[in-house]
DNA sequence: GCAAAAGTGTTCAATGTACACCCATGC
DNA sequence: GCATGGGTGTACATTGAACACTTTTGC
């Protein structure tokens, strides 16, 4: 196993996919490189691995650098490790995806002289991105819906209460598919996670809505089945 | 995104879990160590992943020169990160997974200066590994299993002409659990994946059993769905 | 009173699961 | 003729899909 002294010239970073709902869009935080290759150009948040961090730490203190947040839903989706990616070196990158409620995203100083902005992007509008940072984002889209048909992980993109319409909207913006409002209902209901609070939606001029929460507790107890 | 000297000393590499069926049992394939780290021990084969190759390639390469098998089904699995997986050095690995059919591996004659032997090994009965290799063995299983249950990936590791008998032990045997078989019947034949052969086998000493093989041509247009 | 979103059940189709007996062959 | 594994069908439960009207509020 030790031997090839080319592999002395890899370097490893990591990228995160972060997510989030906001204006009934499903929407990628980016930012935008000052640096080649791929200056001026929008990219999603990473960096390299540092020598005694793991990958989801890496990950994690990424995702706090930028978003401010702790406690998300973070998994690893996949390894992106084509020659040409990266231009004129061998840059291999582990991908994330993170998934977070808007309200809770304090977008990070703009201090780090490698980017010189952070914005929210519609996954339907997206800029130009860098390297193959579009793949990675399509890839993550896909894996975000294929783990939303097995659990519930859309409540990590809502406010912690949220109403029943408001959740299946979340989860026909992330299927891009319509989905019919008594089974919905019915179903969610069934999993036994959600609690139903005393409360509702102040009044707009509609009818109040009933406001709900995940059971956290449940959830986990559960996760072993989701995730494991 | 350029920056950290320390990344120079990341190193990379590919490990592969190659598995079939034999004998009634689901088998990996271990090399045995010459070298240290964990000089004597059983591991699985990889290699550090060349500059100009991308992942893919690096775990194709290894799966050759391991078991001069080409044309299997081959799937990226996980990136193992952890800066305490490889002692006194800081190895990355990308870990694939392999289906292979025991007929079709001709091992690979030990003339590498890295490794002294190459053997199969019953999942259940396996010898202490080197590194994380055990649990990335598990995680291998894992995914295998979850794989079985939406596409039946399990002709990859039978002979090319098999009886529906032999295919229901195979999921049995990776399932870990026992299957009806009339329902195991009834299910695997409406796929309309299974050809059936005039043929039959040759009469052990029991009833002959009918020969099946897999429609390639209609796996492969089916195959968007169950992978994509 | 009307516009707008919240809330609520039943029917049907498809799928998965449980289960027991006859058949073809070698010896 | 008997032991061994090959082969077959039906009834039931569970799940997912389709579908329309009443209720509560603000204005």
């Amino acid at each position: 196993m030790v031997g090839f002294k080319e592999t002395k010239t890899h370097e490893i970073t990591v990228d995160i996919v972060i997510l989030t709902l906001h204006e009934n869009m499903l929407k990628v935080l980016l930012v935008k490189r000052t640096k080649e290759p791929f200056k001026n150009r929008w990219a999603i948040p990473g960096g390299f691995v540092r020598l005694s961090e793991n990958l989801d730490d890496a990950a994690l203190r990424i995702l706090k650098e930028k978003s401010n947040v702790q406690n998300v839903y973070l998994e690893q989706l996949y390894t992106f490790g084509d020659p040409l990616r990266y231009p004129n070196s061998r840059v291999i990158t582990c991908a994330y995806f993170a998934l977070l409620r808007y309200e809770d995203v304090k977008l990070g100083a703009v201090n780090s002289d490698e980017v010189s902005d952070v914005q929210w992007f519609p996954v339907e509008a997206l800029p130009p991105l860098a390297f193959d940072h579009k793949e990675i984002i399509e890839y993550s889209l896909k894996r975000t819906r294929e783990r939303l048909e097995l659990c519930p992980i859309a409540f990590q993109l809502l406010p912690k209460k949220f109403t029943l319409t408001e959740l299946q909207r979340s989860y026909e913006l992330i299927l891009k598919k319509e989905l019919d409002k008594r089974n919905f209902r019915k179903k969610t209901l069934s999993t036994k996670m959600l609690i139903e609070h005393n409360e509702t939606t102040k009044a707009g001029s509609k009818r109040p809505a009933a406001l709900f929460s995940f059971d956290t507790i449940t959830l986990n107890s559960k996760r072993g089945h989701f995730f494991s």
